[in-house]
DNA sequence: AGGTGTGAACACTTTCACAGCA
DNA sequence: TGCTGTGAAAGTGTTCACACCT
């Protein structure tokens, strides 16, 4: 493999290749498995280890690490130390996201009570509601805001991603708000397609479509032979 | 195209074919847009109305459709009411599924408030915790009970799908005994691969992928030209 | 021997483009 | 003419298999 430099760490985030959701979706599953190693296990892994973790075949999680460089050695496997680094450096998660909840209904707290959320590098510095009752309410070190103040919010807190857990009807207008307000990440739990222009990123969460996702294997697979 | 039968509606959903998990998920959004269609709206919409709605192509929403059979009429498009109900049997939602949650805790309490479950034919009729605070309180009309008592209570409220609300280490003990207790369907939220027998369907919730996705596509395109 | 990195083969999905029906 | 249904083409993602390094 051709390569420009001389020491630095052999690290090919910086190229512009289209990498598949599917691939960064287990990027970031392989990284939670390092973390959840302890210390008494062993310094080192090799690729069927870890695709026996993650249900996946040892090809395609060298696959997947070699689209950003070589991180392992031959014989040996990967050090896990070192592969936490790299997936964390091509993730984007060596630095602190700065995160706006929209919406301190039921799914918000739960949402914000998630401490593995701080822990991984996404900060939520800013929650926002509509309701007068909670406006105004501390949650933990932050105090609930009126919704109506979110562009001002956005841009003082210097937010980069949104999590929208607002009702249906608002979600579109709190989205072109946002947008406006130079947010280029949104995490939507609102069961609608969002617009926005294509350098904002979306990911939709559904549980809906899950359940249903389940509904349809199951009437499947009800008539073939499993019984 | 080949069909057996004289008047029967025209609907291949028996058939055994590969479809993909993507095709599936676009299946819900589309009924999900039908079913947000108004009266006032008309009786009938074409693939481009349903595409521009979902954010896909027509091509892709007429594909994904003809997998099951030939809902529409050329010229005309597709009659909402049909399809909706041709969407609803595909995806085996003309029937109520008996869902039990695991974990009362804040995940849970938030997935148990939402109403549209119930509407959308998921009916939670169990609730189960370890919390012994928690346990024997009621829930809207069901009341809390001890996961110990989980086998008995899948059996006897004869639960088809099982939603995983708990903390990471507990997942696989309580899927293996859902599964032991002949839950073929497991929504899960706890951060770890769960292993099943291949006759389980499993999906998979997990906020903080999601997150690390958005990360990694708002770092890669930080570069490129966005500025 | 053990295990990575990777081109090539294969499998799957999406898009194209058009015949054919309303 | 308008729009579906669908083979064929193009595009993507996964698996195979093996050269090569430790």
């Amino acid at each position: 493999m051709m390569r420009g430099g001389g020491g630095l760490p052999t690290l090919d985030v910086s190229v512009t290749r289209k990498i598949s959701d599917s691939t960064v979706r287990r990027l970031s599953q392989y990284l939670r498995i390092l973390e959840g190693r302890r210390d008494s296990d062993p310094g080192t892994l090799s690729s069927h280890e870890l695709a026996g973790d993650a249900g996946t075949t040892a090809a395609q999680v060298r696959k997947d690490l070699s689209l950003f460089g070589s991180f392992g050695k031959r014989g040996m496997g990967y050090r896990v130390d070192e592969l936490k680094d790299h997936l964390r450096e091509i993730l984007g998660l060596q630095r602190v996201w700065r995160v706006a909840l929209l919406g301190a209904g039921r799914i918000g707290s739960a949402l914000f009570e998630y401490a593995d959320f701080r822990r991984r590098g996404f900060d939520i510095v800013a929650v926002l509601d509509r309701d007068p009752g909670k406006i105004g309410t501390p949650w933990g070190k932050v105090v609930v805001r009126d919704v109506r103040d979110l562009e001002r919010t956005l841009a003082e807190d210097e937010i980069d991603v949104v999590i929208l857990a607002v009702p249906e009807e608002a979600a579109q207008l709190l989205t072109d708000l946002a947008v406006g307000a130079g947010v280029r990440g949104i995490l939507n739990f609102a069961p609608v397609q969002l617009r926005v222009p294509p350098d904002v990123a979306v990911q939709d969460v559904n549980v809906v479509t899950e359940l249903e996702a389940l509904s349809f294997e199951l009437t499947r697979s009800r008539g073939n032979g499993a019984g």
